[in-house]
DNA sequence: CAAGTGTATTATACCATATGATACACTTGG
DNA sequence: CCAAGTGTATCATATGGTATAATACACTTG
C-alpha cells in the first residue's frame, strides 16, 4: 500500500488490481464527493504519472475512462478539467449507486437470502464499521 | 451467453469473465441455496469439462477453490462431494454475505452517500427488480 | 517560440487465463 | 484381478490485458 500526494490529492496504489482501475475509482470518488471542485483542473497526465512513478500511458487509460463517464472535459494544450455540469456529476453518482445496489442484491439473492435477511446483514455490518 | 446442462445442474458461461470464476460463483450459489444437497456428488472434473466444452484444467481450478471454501470434499477415485456439514455451509454463506455487505457500503460511502440514502437506493432498486 | 498540455504509435515484457496432451494414484464394479 | 472412472500433476503453448519505454505530433498559453 503506497500513498502519494499529487497536487492537492491523495492517491493510494497497490498491486492487487490494475493501476489504471485504482486511479479511475479514486478519481471518480474524489469528484463524486466534491473533494475536487466543479470545473477544477486535475493533475496533468505527465504530472500524475511522475508523482505516482508510473507510466503516462497508464494514467491516460484512467483519464479516458473518466471522460467517458462524463466527469471530465479535456482541453488540448490546457489540461483536463472536472465538468462544469453539476447535473452530470449527480447523474453519474446515481447511475453508479443503482448499479452497485443492483449487483449487491443479485449477489445476496444468489446465496439464497431474502429482503429481511439482507437488511439484517447490512445493519449488522454498519454497526461493526461504526465501532472502528 | 451459453447455457448448458451438466447432470441435473444448469450452468451459464460467457466470455466476459474468466471461465473458472463463473463456474466457481455458480457452484457456490447452487450449494449455498441448497440446489445441490448436502453430501451429494457433483459432476466429475472430466464430465463437467466435456459438457461445458472447456478444458479439464479449468474446471479443476474452480473445484480447488470450492474445496478451499470448505464447501466440498474430494475422495480419490470416487469424485467430489458437497460437505456433510450444514454448519460449514452456513458459515460460508454468512462470511460471504458480510463481505458483500461490507464492500457495498464501502463503495457507497466512497461516492459520498450516507445511511439513509443508501437505504433509499436499495428499496428503489428492489422495487424495480420486483416489477420485472 | 518555448514549455506544457493531450494524443498516438511502436516495441517489449509479464502474468493470468485457457487449452492440449500425457501420465500417475486411487477406488469401485463387474 | 482389472477396466473404467475418479482426482491430480506436469509439460508446452497461445492469447489478452496490463504496464513500461521511447518517441513524435497537435494544440494552447505566457
Amino acid at each position: 500500500m503506497d500513498e502519494r500526494k499529487v497536487g492537492s490529492l491523495r492517491l493510494t496504489l497497490d498491486f492487487s488490481q490494475p493501476l489504471y482501475e485504482q486511479i479511475l475509482a479514486q478519481m471518480r470518488s474524489l469528484i463524486a464527493r466534491g473533494a475536487i471542485d466543479v470545473g477544477e483542473k486535475i493533475p496533468s497526465v505527465r504530472e500524475m504519472a511522475h508523482e505516482l512513478k508510473i507510466n503516462p500511458n497508464t494514467v491516460m487509460h484512467a483519464y479516458q475512462e473518466l471522460e467517458r463517464d462524463g466527469l471530465t472535459e479535456k482541453r488540448r494544450g490546457q489540461g483536463t478539467f472536472v465538468t462544469e455540469s453539476v447535473t452530470q456529476i449527480r447523474h453519474f453518482k446515481e447511475r453508479l449507486a443503482f448499479d452497485y445496489s443492483d449487483q449487491f442484491l443479485d449477489k445476496m439473492h444468489s446465496l439464497g437470502f431474502r429482503w429481511t435477511e439482507i437488511q439484517s446483514f447490512l445493519t449488522t455490518t454498519r454497526e461493526k464499521k461504526g465501532e472502528r
